[in-house]
DNA sequence: TGCGGGGCTTGCAACGTTGCAAGGAACGCT
DNA sequence: AGCGTTCCTTGCAACGTTGCAAGCCCCGCA
C-alpha cells in the first residue's frame, strides 16, 4: 500500500499541494520546509502514482513501439535502437507484437491514447495497408516504418529499397554470376516490401544486360528461414540451378544457406549469397553474411525525433524521411579472408 | 481530442452514470436508454479513457515482462510465449529492457505500480541478487524467471540446470568423448548460471570417472556469439583442444561453431557441440545444433498464471515451479542424417 | 501606522472514470 | 387511495495528482 501525497504531508504537516511542490522541484519552496517534507518523503518511501499523473498531466512519457514480430532478430535489433533513443530523451518504449494479425494492428492504431496510455506510436505495420490508415480517427501521432505503407499521410521512415535491392544484385553481377535467383517476392499487391526489392532486382539485370528468367524469382509468404531453406531446394530443383541468389532478408538467406550446404555445395564457389537487414546471426554464420546493412540507428533516430516533435505539436505535414543503408561485403559472396 | 463520458452524455440526453453503465454492460439499462446511448458512443466514436479507468480501479491491465536483452533470441522466443498466454487472459504485455543495468532493474522492480502503470512483474533479472529482492517495498506481485534469484522469497520459475547440464554433458560422453570442454562458466558469484551449468557438467564428467581439466572449463563474461567464438579460440590454442563442448546457450555455441569451422575443423567428427536454449538460429546452422530446450511455451504458462492468481489475491506461500526441458539431438553431435 | 510587495503556502477544482446508495417513476396489490 | 415493489436513472464522491489564483505573513518604507 504505497504512500500518497495526503499521507506525506499529513506526516509533514504542510499541505497536498507543498508536497507536490518538494517532489516536482519548484522553486518557491522555503529550504526548512522542503528539508521536512523530503523526510517525510523517504520516511514514507513515496512513489509518485503515475496512473494520476498521467491522468493530471495528460502525458505518460510511454510510446509504444508495434511489431509484427519480436523473435525476428532485425525487429528485436531495432527494438533496443529505439528503446535507446527514447530512454535519452526521457521516455519508455512499450513494445507490442502483433502478428501481422490485423486486427490487432487496427485496434492499436486506430485507437487512441484513450485507450491505451501511450504519448504516440511507432509502428511497423505488416497487414495494414495505405487505404486503412488514410484517415485515423485518432489524434495521437504515429511514426510508420518500413515501406509497408506509402501514401498514409503520416510520418514515415524507410529505406531506398529499390536503390538498395539495385545494389545487391549489382555486387553479384560484378562477380561475373550469371544465373542470380531472387528469394521473397510477393505477389500480395499489399506486400510491398518484396515488390520493391524485387523491382531493384530487375532493374539491375536489365542494366547488365542480363536476362530476368521468371522461375529465378521465388516468391515466399513470409520472411522466415524455414521460407528461405525451401525456396532454395525448389531453386535447386530447377535443371540449372542459379549460381547467386539475392535473398530479401538474411533470416531467408540464412535458410537458403542452410539447403545449400546440406546438399555438398559450397558458398560462394558454387552459390554466391547476399541478404538484406545485417542481423548478428549473419556475422556469425560460416560463410558470413553479405547483406544490406539499413542503419537502424539512425532509423530508431529519426522515428523517436518525428514522434516527439508531433508530442511537442509541430504541424508540419507528414514527413517522408529516407533512411541510410550500406552493403557489408562477406564471406558469402567473396569467400574466407585469407589471413 | 477523443469524446468523453460527459460528452456522450449531453448528446444522447442522459447522465454521465447512465453512459458508463451502457459502456460496461450492466443489466440495469431500459433497452431504449441503451439504444440511443449507444447511437451516441457511435457517432462520437467513444473509446474509454484506459488511464482514468484505471485510476478509478486500480486495475489497468497491464503486466510488464523485464528482461535483459531483448535481442538475444531466447528472451524474444520467451516473450511471444508470455505474450500469448497473457493476452488469453485478457492482459497486455509490456516489454521493457534492462541490459542488465542494475540501476534499471531496481527501478522497475522495487518501485510498484505507482510508478509505473502495470499491474505486475515477470521479471528476469541479471544484475539483481537474493539480497537485493528480499524486502521489497513494493506490493506489485512479481513471478522471478530463472536461476539468478534463488532464495528471494519471491515466485520464481526455472529449470533444474544442474540435471540440465548434466544431460547434455552426458550426451556428450555417450559419444564417446574424452576431452570435453564447457564455455560459460562465471565466476561471479552473483551469476548463478554458469555457476549451476558448471556443477552439472562436473558431476557428469565425475560420474563417468572421467577427469575435470580445469583449462577446460571457460569462463565468458556475457553469453553472446562474440563470447562463444573467443573462448573457443582460447580452447583451440590450448596444447592439447578438445573434442567436444558444452556451451551454456546457443548463442554461445553458434559464436564457437564459427570458430571451429574457420579454422577448417569439422563439427562434430573434430569437436562434438551441445547448446542450451534451443533457439531457431541453432535448427538452421550447418551443422545444427544438438541442444538443451526447456519448455518456453511452459514457463509462460506458469509465469502468467501465477502472476494473475496473486493478482486475484492468492496470499499462498512463494512459489518456485520447475520447468521442463529435453535434450534435442541434432547435427553438431551426431552429424547430417543419412538420406 | 498604513501600505506595497515579495516569499511562501494553501484551497479549490479538475483530469475521466466508476462505486455507492439514493431518487424517481410506474406498476400492482389491498 | 395508499403502499410496497420493481425497474431504471442519477448525483455525489473518490481514485491521486497538479494548475490556478488567492491568501497569508512578514518585511521595509514612507
Amino acid at each position: 500500500m504505497p504512500a500518497t501525497l495526503r499521507e506525506v504531508a499529513e506526516r509533514a504537516g504542510v499541505s497536498v499541494r507543498t508536497v507536490s511542490n518538494v517532489v516536482n522541484d519548484f522553486p518557491q519552496v522555503a529550504a526548512e520546509t522542503r528539508a521536512r517534507v523530503q523526510r517525510a518523503l523517504d520516511e514514507l518511501g513515496y512513489q509518485p502514482n503515475a496512473v494520476a499523473r498521467t491522468l493530471r498531466r495528460g502525458r505518460s512519457g510511454l510510446i509504444a513501439l508495434v511489431l509484427p514480430e519480436l523473435d525476428v532478430p532485425y525487429f528485436a535489433e531495432l527494438t533496443r535502437a529505439v528503446i535507446e533513443q527514447a530512454a535519452s530523451a526521457g521516455y519508455t518504449v512499450v513494445v507490442d507484437q502483433t502478428d501481422g494479425d490485423p486486427v490487432r494492428e487496427r485496434e492499436l492504431v486506430m485507437r487512441g491514447n484513450r485507450a491505451a496510455m501511450f504519448d504516440g506510436l511507432i509502428f511497423s505495420p505488416l497487414a495494414l495497408g495505405d487505404a486503412d490508415l488514410r484517415d485515423r480517427p485518432s489524434s495521437t501521432p504515429v511514426v510508420l516504418l518500413g515501406e509497408r505503407v506509402v501514401q498514409g499521410g503520416l510520418d514515415h521512415i524507410m529505406i531506398d529499397n529499390v536503390a538498395a535491392a539495385g545494389l545487391a544484385t549489382r555486387h553479384l553481377i560484378d562477380l561475373g554470376r550469371q544465373r542470380i535467383a531472387a528469394i521473397g517476392d510477393q505477389s500480395d499487391e499489399s506486400r510491398k516490401t518484396g515488390q520493391l526489392r524485387t523491382q531493384g532486382y530487375r532493374s539491375a539485370l536489365h542494366a547488365a544486360g542480363l536476362e530476368v528468367v521468371p522461375e529465378l524469382i521465388r516468391p515466399t509468404e513470409f520472411f522466415h528461414r524455414s521460407d528461405g531453406a525451401a525456396a532454395m531446394a525448389e531453386l535447386l530443383a530447377l535443371p540449372d540451378p542459379p549460381d547467386a541468389v539475392f535473398c530479401y532478408n538474411d533470416l531467408l538467406a540464412l535458410g537458403a544457406l542452410r539447403t545449400i550446404l546440406s546438399r555438398g555445395l559450397r558458398v560462394p564457389e558454387d552459390i554466391a549469397l547476399v541478404g538484406f537487414d545485417d542481423i548478428e546471426d549473419g556475422r556469425y554464420s560460416t560463410p558470413s553474411l553479405t547483406t544490406i546493412r539499413p542503419d537502424k540507428t539512425q532509423i530508431a533516430k529519426h522515428a523517436v525525433q518525428l514522434l516527439l516533435s508531433r508530442l511537442d505539436g509541430d504541424q508540419s505535414p507528414p514527413a517522408e524521411l529516407p533512411a541510410d543503408y550500406d552493403l557489408v561485403i562477406r564471406e558469402s559472396t567473396t569467400g574466407p579472408a585469407t589471413h
